[in-house]
DNA sequence: AAAATTACTAAACAGTGTTTACAAAGTAAA
DNA sequence: TTTACTTTGTAAACACTGTTTAGTAATTTT
């Protein structure tokens, strides 16, 4: 009974989003701000308020995006032996780090403003990456309980994450450039050992 | 020959500084624009211009005192057995990243311009938190080649680091709230018996 | 044809970092 | 003492930022 839209909301939603990972990947985070998206899809910023409750809101949308193709890369490896599935994923994370530094960075370095909690079905992505870990981990010690399990894969994975954010501090922390390939399996077999030996199961 | 400061150079800087600080704890990083640091020391914002680059010069030297504060809280730590001191330099960094949130984001988080890097003082501040675990680590293994020493102390630091982030990341990545505290000693100690046991020098 | 409804935007507001032209204040020379 | 010089510090401008609002233009319904 009005005017109808150019694009629905949804594909709205959808062309800001890619014009907005266009523009993080090529220029960086500076580059996301509401007229540039705007304008890159040929729409004033206030449209952008239409389909997203602020730029914060796009920023988690375009977290949710890399989640999603972080999962992708996470699926995609092949695993036989847990241990060896362990290694893939600990590399795919770090390479996916360093493959995509500015869609990765937005991830864990999007300031919320105080007071404003990531929404729950971010979070819930965010659990699942944990819970990718767990499986291999079970095979390892099939009579480790759930508990320590969960403890096991959160530890693993928070170290292999420190090891990824200082790799993108890149230079200043880390003297040579391979270091970090050198480091990550040395982590994830050190820190296996030390449990499954712990446990007896070490073989 | 001419007008004299009303605060020397030095002074105003010192100034700055410690305004910047205050500002940042109190009121978080949104709260660190010009305007507001001069106010609050009862300058103009263009004043600040004559004694920092810009205020990403301000912050990297804001940095440089909260790096001074963390190499304090480490220097703390006694330490009788290198194990023991390893816990309680872990425990001491995490620590530090809880009570000092702010000033341990902006560490961290602080995004420099595209191509500007970090000043060489900082890098070389950061080095120095490494070479703290080294000396612990060598006394745990006394045959250990110093390239080796190099390589632990960073991934394990580097892992402890990691926990630290998740930490403040706070509730989207850990369900409980002391789940950190109990994974910070499982992840030394793992990752020190798998190194140690590699070397048969475990006991 | 008139009325109603919706899509979209221009413009405003309050803020940001940074630069620049300038006034004010003091010292040194006359 | 007056003039010249030098330096400090700032107001104001510029080009941005996120966000809100008032209003126009386009379309459908009555």
């Amino acid at each position: 009974m009005a005017r109808p839209r150019e694009h629905s909301a949804e594909e709205l939603r959808e062309l800001a989003l890619s014009a907005a990972g266009r523009l993080l990947d090529e220029q960086g985070i500076e580059a996301l701000s509401a007229r540039r998206i705007a304008a890159a899809i040929g729409y004033s910023a206030a449209t952008l308020y239409s389909v997203f409750r602020n730029l914060d809101d796009l920023c988690w949308h375009l977290n949710a995006q890399t989640l999603g193709q972080l999962h992708a890369a996470l699926g995609a490896v092949g695993g036989s032996e847990p241990r060896a599935q362990l290694h893939a994923y600990a590399a795919a994370y770090v390479a996916f780090a360093r493959a995509q530094p500015q869609r990765w960075s937005l991830l864990f370095e999007h300031r919320t403003s105080p007071g404003v909690d990531i929404p729950d079905w971010l979070g819930a992505s965010i659990e699942r990456l944990f819970e990718r870990v767990e499986a291999p981990l079970r095979a390892l010690a099939p009579a480790a309980s759930e508990a320590d399990i969960r403890l096991q894969a959160r530890t693993l994975w928070g170290s292999v994450h420190g090891l990824a954010v200082l790799q993108q501090r890149g230079k200043l922390f880390l003297s040579g450039d391979q270091a970090s390939l050198r480091m990550l399996p040395t982590l994830v077999d050190q820190y296996l050992d030390g449990w499954l030996s712990a446990r007896g199961e070490l073989r």
